[in-house]
DNA sequence: CATGAATGAGTGTTCATTCAT
DNA sequence: CATGAATGAACACTCATTCAT
């Protein structure tokens, strides 16, 4: 019984990974409103009701389908992050994981940016608690690291470490935007410094400076 | 005739005005996709078919109350702009016209970051020919500004203008953000002194920094 | 008080007559349902309301459009059959005046075939009393035409006179509406030699026929 | 699978067959513009929706409504023809069958005569192609019939075998129509006599006669 | 579990008609 | 008489969701 539950659940999660895949493809294809729950269906080769045994309605599959992303990204992120000791340049590796990741997905960042259904756009929006979880977890790295990196003084101090992240986020989510909808030509790495340079002049070692 | 043809045109206006605010008041309720052009109506105190003598259609209607919104926004920020000679400070004043106006203007800002009807967020989007067209004189004049600046040192000269003052917008544009989202409770100048705080570190006068 | 009325009613009919001609160009531009009344007023050079002065309603503007016409039609028929004392010829005469008028007028005759709002295209369709009168009128002309016709032996004995009209109505409306719709080449004189050619054999003194 | 894709298809047929006839009698009750999709729906049992799954809009049931009717009504026809080899006799038979098919569907057509949504009321009117299709191939034969009819000296050889077709149809037609309109009290049969009497006279052996 | 036919509430838009000025 | 701004009922069509099979 137990392990037929495992297999029915396996089974399960292969079904939903599959039609959460469709589901991206067709809403990548139209939009989030445009996409509809038939063409959805068509996409991932079943009937429209099956989607109503694994996703409460359309909102939640779409949640899910972020969860899929949100979950990886970072997973990926926080991976980054644990290559190096330095504090400050743990906050560059976190982000730089960011960036490739969105790099990789630039379709299904483009929905997300672009279809929000709740409209929310805010990082602190209502996903589902379990992306909400992720991101907290991964905000909790980065204020320490930053945290830490202000002790070291390779950070300014005369701002709180939120307001710093906040700024990070700033640049990073809106230059990424910038890259993502327009034709960008740069490469990732020419990217990556481009908006770490600029994040480095917001957060950087004021105070030292300011001294000197 | 010219006399009645500018009285008429006088009543026109105002009506256009009074539902504009009316649909302003509507949208910002419920977000423009599910305002309903019935609420609207009943919000302005008129009938459905009424809305139609002054707008083509719901999209140009929201067009128009963007269109009302950007041209004070940007002859504030311009106007700002022209309160000084320096060309760093200039940027400074532009910056912080746009966020007194758009701070004595958060709900229905939000509604535009929200619910902006063609899913075109970025900058560039696809607005009005003439908000797109303010904004475009706009950004010019910053440019310029720009370019001065960077002539005095004031600003770093590795980075073309253009993407120093996309860096700008974008952590403007995402920071008001923030405020507008979430429960901000520092003054308008204080969020200013940030913010300018930020830029000033990103687009600094880097080169002198490195050299030294 | 009566001279006065006298005059009114002048203006007043001659204003008529002007959104009649105005609105019967609107109609045969558009078509009667898609002929909005303020493409009607624009086209008259009035306001939408000044029509409801004159005429009770879009319908009973277009039932005034065609009783105008109608009025014409049989006084010409009917004038054509006076020109003449033989039976059988005032027949063709009276169907050769309505042919001629129908040519003269074919853009109104497309739209009344097409588009009569009240969709009983039937000739004893309710019209309005006034042109349905001289339907009648002309109706009764044609058949004390024919009676006498039979009389000479003109035409064929066995069919009540009726429904000899009847037929000729057939032919007449309808191969009519041939020439009307499609690109007919043919001259007036061709097209009346034609019918007439078809409705002597329908009609014709055929108890002679059969007698040989 | 194709079992199932049979019997799919056939319970298909069924449903939009029945839809097919509730459309039908709520149009010929009101007319086709005034029968809301509403009232169509309520006729049929079930709710709007269901509709647009079987008929892409109003106009395509309508046409479907005409299409269901065409293909019996030509090939009654065509059957018709072919139990004779007289061709004049042929010619007969396949307006016999016209007639008697319009005459067990009376409502239907003063539908169609009615209420053409397409406003194009003359018989080369665009139709769905189907029917056009069906129409011209029962057109043809019938024109063969007739070329037939005038080698054998049937019919008159002064004019093209297409005008003798037209003036059929014209005649058909209207007739039809004053039948269906007025409340003829003729059987069928006395109606086709008349009829073909008529007809035989504008299209018989002139030639002959005239010669003698 | 899967299906997909059926649902029906919901919406933007048009336009003949009215009526205060 | 003339105006034309305001009206608001009416309608075709969509699509997320359900449920009998």
């Amino acid at each position: 019984m137990a392990k037929q539950g495992t297999l029915r659940q396996r089974l399960r999660d292969v079904t939903a990974e599959a039609m959460l895949e469709a589901a991206e493809r067709a809403m990548v294809k139209k939009g989030y409103d445009k996409a509809t729950m038939a063409q959805i269906a068509a996409e991932a080769g079943c009937a429209t009701g099956t989607f109503y045994l694994y996703f409460k309605n359309k909102e939640e599959l779409f949640e899910a389908i972020i969860a899929r992303h949100g979950k990886v990204l970072f997973e990926t992120a926080r991976a980054g992050m644990e290559t190096t000791d330095d504090p400050l340049e743990k906050v560059r590796r976190g982000a730089e994981g960011h960036l490739r990741y969105i790099h990789q997905h630039k379709p299904f960042f483009r929905l997300f940016l672009t279809a929000m259904p709740m409209r929310q756009r805010t990082l602190h929006a209502k996903l589902s608690p379990r992306v909400r979880q992720q991101h907290e977890d991964y905000s909790q790295l980065e204020l320490e690291a930053l945290r830490a990196a202000q002790k070291k003084g390779q950070v300014r101090r005369d701002l709180p470490v939120e307001l710093l992240q906040q700024f990070m986020d700033a640049v990073g989510i809106n230059i990424v935007e910038e890259f993502l909808f327009s034709n960008c030509k740069r490469s990732l790495d020419e990217q990556m410094e481009i908006i770490w340079g600029l994040i480095t002049g917001g957060i950087g070692a004021r105070s030292s400076h300011e001294r000197s």
